[in-house]
RNA sequence: GGGUAGGUUGAGCAGGUGGUGAGCUCCGCUGACUGUAGAUCAGCCGUCAUACGACUGUGGGGGUUCGAUUCCCUCCCUGCCCA
């Protein structure tokens, strides 16, 4: 799922959304709640109608911006006390709330609300969040009254073995639509999340539910999560990184704003079919960042979206054709080793 | 020709009225970014050195002085005004 925080996913238009091979994306409770309101999204129509957005739309429930506006928060039993990152004005979410909200918005798929912790929490702070997130969890459901929406549930636990298991076996014993494993997209190393993804997979391998990995989304962590059983994911990488200037391409990445390309007649990726590799040399995206030009932040973003989602396109025509772990040296040379802090191969 | 204001590291500036000029913003170079307070942030950006640090540098030349960006002489260049 590509991430359009505030209705919008950044730089694209619908259409350039569709044409990455986009077929579901992700919206943001927090965000849309204080801007531009979730009651007047309601009045507008609903979410889809407002972003003129067809395809499905998950809300995520606004617990990720629990820990990512950290400073501006308390958390209690009951729910969230919060500043606004906008002006400063308090509000509140509670499991209730967070659920009436994203069912105001109308998405396909809503999430419950949780508390994420970084997993360099001490332990008995994870063990309290993690706590707290299934009971929060079973209000959400309480809660939820849209038949026409789904609603997921998220697991925590940190990178703790046995909170992790037991987070899992929590979630997974209530009637959610999906299962979300929320808190890995923080500090924790590849191999901390591997590691983690090992306990909690296998308690779920006779759930048929879908298992999403909350906020993942380097091209060599899709494909080592997808291997040990992840369905769905999302994150801002691949288009926060290509408004930066770097593109993924097979094996690797390149940044464009490096002078090497400012002769470079060769399109990004000779093979693919995004906005910009069809007619646009390197040449020219290096002008565009260069100059600051808008249309940069437009190309570049579709290109790695469309990257990404081939690439998941790739390992689903693998897994159908019942090749992947076969596939699993071909996919993870053109993947690349770009998986987060991790530094990886800079250009194919 | 006369007058006047200037000349500082790629550009634009700050500073400095006899006693330590390497400071800022651009530009440039490189890196980072994972449930988006991010078209953002960080480092570097005179020479040598991994670094500590050393050295050079205030238009050119000369003079005075222990010491000159500062004072004196001269020349060059630029903007503006007058003729």
């Amino acid at each position: 799922m590509p991430v359009g925080t505030n209705a919008t996913v950044k730089a694209l238009d619908p259409a350039d959304i569709r044409a990455t091979g986009a077929s579901i994306i992700l919206a943001n409770t927090y965000h849309l709640y204080l801007r531009p309101g979730h009651d007047r999204i309601e009045r507008l129509g609903g979410l889809h109608r407002f972003m003129a957005w067809d395809r499905p739309i998950l809300t995520d429930s606004g617990g990720f911006q629990v820990v990512s506006l950290g400073d501006l928060r308390v958390v209690d039993e009951d729910g969230v006390s919060f500043r606004s990152h906008l002006d400063g004005s308090v509000h509140r979410f509670t499991p209730e709330h967070a659920t009436a909200v994203q069912e105001a918005l109308g998405s396909d798929i809503a999430v419950a609300f949780d508390q994420p912790v970084m997993p360099s929490s001490p332990r008995e702070v994870v063990a309290d969040a993690t706590a707290r997130t299934h009971r929060w969890a079973e209000r959400s459901l309480a809660a939820h009254t849209r038949a026409d929406q789904a609603l997921f549930g998220i697991v925590q636990g940190g990178i703790d073995p046995d909170l992790r298991a037991e987070s899992t076996r929590a979630i997974a014993a209530l009637p959610f639509d999906g299962i979300c494993l929320g808190g890995l997209a923080g500090d924790e190393t590849p191999e901390q999340r591997d590691a983690t993804l090992d306990v909690a997979v296998p308690l779920l391998s006779d759930d048929p539910r879908p298992r999403y990995l909350m906020g993942l989304g380097s091209p060599a962590d899709l494909l080592e999560a997808v291997h040990r059983g992840i369905d769905l994911f999302d994150s801002v990488l691949p288009a926060r990184v290509a408004r930066n200037g770097q593109l993924w391409v097979p094996g690797g990445r390149l940044n464009l704003r490096n002078s090497r390309f400012l002769d470079d007649p060769e399109p990004i990726q000779a093979d693919c079919p995004c906005l910009a590799c069809g007619q646009f040399s390197r040449a020219y995206l290096a002008h565009l960042f260069r100059a600051r030009e808008l249309l940069a932040y437009r190309l570049a973003t579709c290109h790695n979206l469309t990257f990404t989602l081939d690439f998941m396109a790739r390992i689903r025509t693998a897994l159908e054709a019942g090749t992947f772990p076969a596939s699993l040296p071909e996919l993870r040379l053109r993947a690349g080793r770009i998986r987060g802090s991790e530094a990886g191969v800079k250009s194919a």
